[in-house]
RNA sequence: GCAGGGGUACCCGAGCGGUCAAAGGGGCAGGGCUUAGGACCCUGUGACGUAGGUCUUCGAGCGUUCAAAUCGCUCCCCCUGCACCA
């Protein structure tokens, strides 16, 4: 194979074979300045795909681009392992599940080597050394591989388990009862779109229905529970589905009549809760009649086939007035009973759930679509812009959306009702059982509802460089609506146990928000130089919070570490952490750690999807395995793909054919620069000049853009724009290999963070030692920069277009073009009205006077009158860098010369340059009045 | 309803006061290279135009400005999160 062929495959292995051997990647203390920055580690839940890589990718592309910026980076990773992936993981191996065998077995794992991950312990080790090996690696991420770390590792347990004792110490730590989905079979389980645990529900919200009692003359309560507890005063009657076997069951010292479901649900959710024998049918229960608490109304008992069993209680309370379904039902029921209207609102009549009906034409209490629809629009009106009337008693006058809470609070304080907590929709564990909803009486809480804690990180998060914009705009809001959350669970979890309660396990968001900080200390561990039975409290309040007395000659050592490298610069995630993992982030690194270590940076990068935006899947194809995308299209190509083509900030499509023009693009470039060895050296004064200038120029807008993060800018430019530069450069007939050498050199720079297999063996072809990864970036030099120059392309570049439209326009074949550029009293005027202009004093009398003070100009008077009025209009919309342009001092003619044999080529055809003060021009049709500066008139023949 | 983000030529997407008929891809058309090959290169791709021009366009409509895809207001539509919905 040609040594000029891009053989990617072979250029990447050798490469990172270098790297890694050598070990460029290891984070040291040289330079006196320094960039933290991580991803937010993955979840050990399987192989990954294609989409994961991006957000790494662009960590790898920052890290690269800061070390080559001079500063010593640490790049550290790890493996979140807590929690239940790797246990369902190995759950499915162990029962043998197809897809999960299937996948093992392609990616080349022996029978007995799958057995061992039926392991949750082994799955982690399995897949820390894929995560590793086959894909950062294979990236050729420049990851500190000396530090990589696990959450469920001994030394990291020791880590979480003194991060909660200081939370406990800040009062930060909160004990209460907590409702949290619970399978009677697997235990706790998450509820969550990613469907880890369950195989139904992911979007399920947990809703929190008010049981209200309704008093039968028995005294037996009617439990009826609705999301409306305001509407009690609108009460006309209750729903009982006659279809439907009730039971009787003693709750406290209570007997509450409702469905069979129901009692299941509540006897996780309250105490006292006993089932008796007694049953009774709906269909009996209908005609009997109830009394409204706190009111004291009496109410018939109906029957109501839309009374479903499985929804909460299965009994419900109607209020015709204000809920269709009620209304509808009441209809049908052909009762002789009137809605009791209790909520005003501004362009309903007297019955809004009638209203709403009517104007669906809905006719029956089966039309449910309908139906809801009605309600949504009942309801939104009437919490936004209604008021409860006078039947509302004490309440009479407020705004539904300021009531609602005071109303179910009364009701339960005087114990006229309680609480249910219900599924929006169903919910099925893996094992296929229904999950409910269970009360934990004392569950332990991180307060991250206190509210010293949230202004402090709102106000810090003001000081951060947070990426996008839009994200740091909103990060107050999501710090504000972030609620307590439980942080420790029962059950089949990996993790650190809780200090405060034994055989509780910290859940698997609260044990990752200080991480950052143990890589500091995971390289000292992973080298056994201290262990994890030494990392007292005491250790980490030296290292962390400067507390107390270094007790061995490590401590010290790892202190000093911890003092240069922290706080993180950027933590990079995808926009899944926007309103979890970055908000505790940065609340637990406020809670916890002294000021100046807090988090300096935060980078939020969207999504790669399937087409059609649907989120990448295994199931629905194009989850291509890491390793065979990276072999089919090159990591460098994989790299620049997801640097450019799209912006961090939006999802993206995963597109095969897109990576393949990528792909092909860096092969171009590839051969390109291999071409240029083949060059003659020729100098070419101008265009020389204007190369180095333009690449002056590049190397600012990549700088600008990289400092900003904005990785497709900067790779815009690198791999689009240099590549158009030189190929002009080259088209030109430039060839000078000085200054192509040099723009090769901090081209391939330039490349490195993005591409950097291919720069590596690049820049050994040009016979450059060492690795380009481990090279310095030269500063911008503004030396170098040739405005001159840059003008006079823009010139030629000007005229070429303008000869190329008239010959497209005119059809003519040239035989002769000629050329003429504007005269100098053009110029004068014009340059004149400029510095006016900047001067900010162009005024057109004024103008004239200053012009016509010249005695040259006088003698043409007419014309530069003429002239002179018309460019004024012209100058007053000019931009500042068109102002520059046309004030710097460039012989057009003689510019122009020297690409006159550019010119011949390509027109095919004679080329004659003129100044319009020349004599004996030729000009025929008087062309050149319509020259005006770096505009020559053309005239062709 | 609240909060956030959007609507750009055939498509995807950049631009976010003048350098914008609007980057870059893709598609399409023509040409080149060639073992005429889905690889690569060049040209064209709003309309009109036999001289470098003119006209119309960036969801719709008003407005600010010498100047608007870019700023403001109103409206329509799409997405995301939250809230809410017996």
């Amino acid at each position: 194979m040609a040594s000029d062929t891009y053989n990617y495959i072979k250029i990447e292995e050798k490469w990172q074979k270098k790297w890694f051997e050598e070990k460029i990647y290891l984070a040291n203390k040289q330079n006196n300045k320094k960039f933290f920055i991580h991803f937010a580690y993955p979840g050990v839940s399987g192989y990954l795909h294609v989409g994961h890589m991006r957000g790494f990718t662009y960590c790898d592309i920052i890290a690269r681009y800061k070390r080559m910026q001079k500063y010593d980076v640490i790049f550290p990773a790890g493996f979140h392992a807590s929690g239940i992936p790797s246990i369902g993981f190995a759950k499915k191996v162990e029962r043998k599940d197809n897809q999960t065998i299937k996948s093992l077995k392609e990616y080349g794992l022996d029978e007995k080597h799958i057995q061992k991950l039926s392991d949750p312990n082994e799955v982690v080790t399995y897949f820390a050394k894929v995560y590793v090996e086959d894909y950062w690696k294979k990236f050729g991420f420049l990851i500190d591989y000396s530090r990589i770390m696990s959450t469920i590792s001994e030394g990291y347990k020791k880590f979480i388990t003194w991060q909660f004792l200081k939370l406990k110490e800040k009062n930060l730590l909160i004990k209460k009862p907590h409702f949290a989905p619970f399978c009677p079979n697997c235990g706790p389980v998450a509820v969550d779109k990613s469907e880890t645990d369950i195989s139904k529900g992911g979007s399920s919200e947990i809703l929190e229905f008010t049981v209200i009692k309704f008093i039968m003359t028995d005294k037996t309560i009617l439990p009826a529970a609705t999301l409306r507890p305001e509407t009690i005063f609108g009460v006309t009657n209750m729903w009982i589905n006659p279809d439907v076997e009730y039971i009787k069951a003693k709750i406290g010292s209570e007997k509450w009549i409702l469905s069979k479901q129901a009692f299941e649900k509540l006897k996780n959710q309250i105490d006292n809760v006993e089932e008796t024998n007694e049953k009774i049918k709906g269909k009996d229960l209908i005609g009997n009649t109830c009394k409204i608490p706190i009111i004291g109304r009496e109410i018939p008992l109906l029957s109501g086939s839309f009374a479903d069993p499985n929804v909460a209680t299965g009994i419900v309370m109607s209020v015709p007035a204000h809920a269709p379904f009620d209304w509808i039902a009441l209809v049908e029921s052909g009762e002789n009973i009137e809605p009791i209207t209790i909520i005003d609102v501004k362009g309903y009549g007297t019955n809004p759930a009638k209203q709403e009906c009517e104007k669906l034409g809905i006719k029956s209490q089966n039309e449910t679509e309908k139906l809801d629809l009605a309600t949504e629009e009942v309801y939104k009106n009437e919490y936004h812009k209604g008021y409860l009337n006078e039947k509302c008693a004490k309440y009479a006058g407020i705004k539904i959306s300021d009531i609602k809470d005071e109303v179910k609070n009364e009701l339960i304080n005087n114990n006229h009702a309680t609480l249910m907590r219900e599924f929006s929709e169903e919910v099925i564990c893996r094992c296929q059982t229904p999950v409910l909803i269970k009360q934990i009486p004392d569950q332990w809480f991180i307060k991250y509802s206190d509210i010293d804690l949230t202004d402090q990180t709102k106000k810090y998060s003001e000081s951060m460089n947070i990426y996008p914009q839009d994200y740091k705009n909103e990060l107050p809001g999501v710090l504000d609506w972030f609620d307590d959350r439980a942080c420790i669970r029962q059950g089949s979890w990996l993790g650190t146990e809780f200090p405060f309660k034994k055989g509780w396990i910290i859940e698997p968001i609260s044990d990752s928000t200080l991480y950052p900080a143990y890589y500091v200390i995971s390289k000292y561990v992973n080298e056994e130089k201290i262990k994890p039975s030494d990392m007292t409290e005491q250790f980490f309040d030296y290292i962390f919070l400067n507390k107390g007395k270094s007790q061995k000659p490590i401590w010290y050592e790892i202190k000093k570490d911890f003092d240069y490298w922290y706080p993180v610069d950027i933590n990079l995630g995808g926009k899944e952490h926007k309103t979890v993992h970055f908000p505790v982030f940065l609340m637990n690194h406020v809670a916890v750690m002294p000021k100046e270590k807090r988090p300096r940076g935060i980078f939020v990068h969207w999504w790669v999807t399937q087409k059609g935006k649907e989120k990448i899947s295994k199931s629905k194809g194009g989850a291509e395995h890491i390793k065979e995308a990276a072999t089919k299209y090159g990591v460098d190509s994989m790299r620049l793909y997801y640097a450019h083509v799209g912006s961090p900030f939006v999802d993206i499509e995963w597109d095969e054919e897109t990576v393949t023009k990528y792909k092909n693009r860096l092969a171009n470039i590839f051969k390109q620069i291999q071409s240029f060895k083949e060059l003659k050296n020729q100098k070419n004064e101008n265009l020389d000049k204007w190369l180095r200038s333009n690449l002056q120029r590049t190397i600012k807008k990549t700088f600008d853009a990289f400092e900003n993060f904005d990785l497709r800018v900067a790779t815009n430019e690198i791999f689009f724009e240099m590549q158009k530069t030189i190929s002009w450069y080259i088209k030109r007939g430039g060839s000078n290999k000085e200054i192509i050498d040099s723009f090769v050199k901090n081209w391939l720079l330039l490349m490195t963070p993005i591409t950097p297999h291919m720069s590596e063996e690049l820049w050994t072809n040009y016979a450059k030692s060492g690795f380009i990864s481990n090279e310095f970036y030269s500063k911008f030099d503004e030396t170098k920069i040739s405005e001159k120059d840059e003008i006079g392309e823009y010139l030629l570049q000007g005229v070429t277009d303008d000869i190329s439209e008239i010959l497209k326009v005119t059809k003519i074949i040239p035989k002769k073009i000629f050329i003429y550029t504007s005269p100098s009293w053009k110029q004068k005027i014009f340059r004149k009205a400029i510095t006016l202009k900047s001067e900010n004093k162009l005024e057109m009398r004024m103008f004239m006077k200053e012009i016509m003070s010249e005695p040259s100009m006088k003698s043409n008077a007419k014309q530069v009158s003429q002239y002179a009025s018309k460019i004024f209009g012209e100058v007053k919309k000019l931009s500042e860098s068109d102002k520059n342009k046309y004030i710097a001092e460039i012989n057009e003619k003689d510019y122009l010369k020297s690409a006159e044999e550019y010119l011949k080529k390509l027109f095919s055809s004679e080329i004659k340059i003129f100044n319009t003060d020349d004599k004996d021009i030729y000009d025929p049709e008087g062309k050149t009045r319509f020259a005006v500066p770096l505009r020559p008139a053309i005239f062709i023949e």
